[in-house]
DNA sequence: TTGAAAAGTGAAACTTTTTTACATATAATA
DNA sequence: TATTATATGTAAAAAAGTTTCACTTTTCAA
């Protein structure tokens, strides 16, 4: 039997293990391209079925995806689960939070009224917010936040589109005691790039995470050492592999026609988290250097 | 792999078998008293820690009750569960639906962990999307998307943290047929909008509606007999009673202290429905003049 | 291009978990 | 008290899941 503080003890560690697999659930989405070939039909049957292959013994998925009981064994590890019964486990909770998701997400369409535009804008939107925060990892996270407090310096680059999001950070991060910059031209950026050192952090974004001249920007900054932080749609992006720590921005597959519109709002609410802990983070170590943090959002009040 | 058919057979399959496997657990509740002794243990810890025992192995089950492996596999059955799987599987779901959503809108604290910064603030962000969303009236976006479509021009206007959005309004746009203009600094908002007339359209973006400079944008316009559509968080604020449609950018009145920091995604929002409502319109009017809706939200996907 | 190193994979050995068979104990009943 | 039905644990069997190892494919540098 158990004693009430061991239960207790038990429900706490239960709770923190729940959260970590719910945001692995995420993590299957986030990581998918960068899955084998093998390891992407287990995923897209799990994905796809989570409730039928929550009841599934490893044996009937290896046979339904034809793929080895061993290998899927392997692929639920990488996946940060204990073991097959704990993956299963998770799809279960998947299956019963998706199922009442009766109304989907229906393609806008020419007859639609205004209002009826506006809601599915709206709810694709909050949708694509749901998705990005699952797939963030604290351990990610607290590598990102290290680098950043951490940092002599921390630049904000993006091109095209992505440069609203990194003029974004920037105007955030300015009401921090780091120091930032940003830049809106492309060759300025580049050469900027070329002056930074180990001690440097530059926070790249990209949606495709493939464009050829933020690319140029990351193998500067590789070059000299620079840590490099991603804010991408695409694991498998060479901005992604080119990073010392990327988050993803993401989008449900199913509407993959759009996706690029609602990517820009999930990485300003990935640019709001990163402020967010680097400034709690900050406050609660040197207190006295720094802005408390009620009055660094105080001023975010203020602003125009 | 499964044909179509074969998985809808095993959803349902699936279905009948959960609607079971919930009213047994009422079976376990019900049938209590006739249990035996050691079944009772068993039920017990069951009934009052299904989460902790859901993630348990029948081994650590039978220590944690002093009651043997067999006994339990027996008592599952009994409970007409095919096995144990299947029972810790249905406990699972007990434990999910059983526990009460919490989650309301907790402040965001020094000892919060990361991933726990980044849950807060996704949540608030798509609190407040909700909010701003609920916010829109029908008659409102008729009337904006009316005259965007028959503006001779369409210029942002926007200040400090508000020209991000101008600034993504404008990148957004100028995907379609409109003649859109964008300035990032004020002394040339101010006189561009000294040369805008009746027939052009200005959208001006602010957080708290009474910055002075907007304002004076915004006077200077009305001189001009522009129309005015506004973004902003205050239906009372200067800048809304100042313009010709506005729109509000809400966010939870209890998080008063960090309203600043999710306006600018609702903003954000806002603009994505105006952009699709006019693209959608527009297409569907004068077809050969204007791309389809489709080639334009593909557009949008080759952004950097 | 080529060859070495790295990554991926399945068969099979191995471990753990769950179920069943069997022996024994307990309780109920005639 | 003998008989029978029910309960229970031990241990063997079966099933499920994990790891090892040999082989294949891919990647990357020369």
């Amino acid at each position: 039997m158990f004693t009430k503080s061991e239960i207790t003890q038990q429900k706490a560690a239960r709770k923190g293990a729940a959260t970590i697999a719910r945001s692995t659930i995420g993590k299957i989405r986030g990581t998918y391209d960068q899955l084998s070939r093998t390891e992407k039909k287990v995923a897209q049957l799990a994905l796809d079925n989570p409730g039928v292959v929550s009841e599934m013994t490893i044996k009937e998925l290896s046979s339904a995806t034809g793929v080895s009981t061993a290998t899927i064994s392997r692929f639920v590890k990488r996946m940060d689960y204990a073991n097959y019964r704990e993956f299963t486990m998770a799809l279960a909770h998947m299956a019963i939070e998706d199922a009442p998701q009766v109304s989907s997400f229906p393609e806008l369409d020419e007859g639609d009224s205004l209002s009826t535009i506006a809601n599915k804008t709206f709810r694709y939107t909050i949708h694509s917010l749901e998705a990005t925060n699952e797939a963030l990892s604290e351990h990610e996270l607290a590598r990102a936040v290290l680098k950043l407090i951490h940092a002599k310096s921390v630049t904000f680059f993006g091109l095209g589109g992505s440069s609203i999001a990194a003029l974004d950070g920037y105007h955030k991060f300015l009401r921090t005691s780091l120091n930032v910059a940003f830049y809106p031209d492309y060759d300025i950026q580049l050469m900027q790039a070329a002056k930074l050192g180990q001690d440097d952090c530059a926070i790249i974004i990209s949606h495709s995470g493939r464009n050829h001249e933020t690319l140029n920007i990351a193998d500067e900054l590789n070059k000299n050492g620079v840590t490099i932080i991603a804010i991408t749609s695409y694991s498998g992006s060479p901005l992604a592999q080119a990073a010392d720590v990327s988050f993803l921005s993401l989008t449900d597959e199913v509407n993959y026609r759009s996706e690029g519109m609602y990517s820009l709002i999930s990485q300003l609410a990935i640019l709001d988290s990163l402020f967010m802990m680097t400034v709690l983070r900050i406050s609660s170590r040197t207190d006295q250097t720094l802005t408390k943090v009620r009055d660094v959002i105080e001023q975010t009040r203020h602003e125009r």
